[in-house]
DNA sequence: CACAAATAATTTGTACACAAGTATTTTGTA
DNA sequence: TACAAAATACTTGTGTACAAATTATTTGTG
């Protein structure tokens, strides 16, 4: 009896699915996805990082980091410095704008969260997060 | 303290992607991808579904199924035959091929179920995919 | 019957996501 | 110092994934 319904792999992609739906929704208004959140989220941790250690952090390769940083610098949220020491690196820097919607992208963000997880018990979502997090983990 | 790693659609994302890759791996002797080997599956189950039938079940776009359905047809796994009581509709039938492959790609697949589920004891798989359910099956 | 509404599939455009290959620059080592 | 190897970023090509618009066909309603 081999549904589909039932295999992990399906399983985990419409539950991503969903979130994607979510996540995209509540970020819908100022026009940027889910992934370039992700980004600029790092950047606010830290700003001037260089694009081959913003694709390590969030798993990504770097034929998708450059789509990504540069439809970033399109909508003029994220500005490319190249490096004066090392001619291969480019930083990336947040422009003001990108500075100044840190607060409502954030807040927008944990109402897609809370969307999500208002599903869930505190209980199945801290198990959820630990399974996701020993699977996602695994060295590739 | 908003981490990106601690983030539920980072982490699903990231099983997620983890779990493709497996299958994909699996998969890759016999040129299909996940999502067309997810088509196969139900094709097995009852031959002759219609594309709209199969992106129910799979919860795809209309646009995205015409794509994957073309592949498979370039692959000469499946045949697209225009249903006499109603012109809109194709039913979409397994070739010759695409019915021998049944056992060798289920086989490849379950190796590949193997892998990622081998992180996990059976109580955490049985939770996961109870929780992910609850995730993905939210109407939308 | 006529014709609006619904349905099935496709097309076009945008955005990931990765493999494979390229160009440029830097580093390590003989 | 010379030069192979590594690192950074980009390009090209394939494959999802979805929104919005289009085409063709069928169904429902007056």
């Amino acid at each position: 009896m081999g549904k589909v319904e039932h295999c992990i792999t399906f399983l985990l992609g419409k539950a991503y699915q969903k979130s994607q739906q979510i996540a995209k929704q509540h970020l819908n208004a100022f026009q940027i996805t889910p992934v370039q959140y992700a980004v600029l989220l790092i950047l606010w941790e830290k700003d001037g990082q260089y694009i081959a250690e913003l694709g390590t952090r969030l798993k990504l390769d770097g034929a998708t980091m450059t789509g990504i940083i540069d439809r970033l610098v399109q909508k003029n949220l994220i500005e490319k410095h190249a490096d004066a020491k090392d001619r291969r690196i480019n930083k990336i820097m947040l422009t003001e704008k990108g500075k100044s919607l840190e607060n409502q992208l954030i807040n927008a963000m944990n109402a897609g969260h809370q969307e999500i997880l208002s599903e869930l018990t505190e209980t199945e979502m801290v198990t959820l997060k630990a399974i996701l997090a020993k699977i996602g983990d695994v060295k590739r």
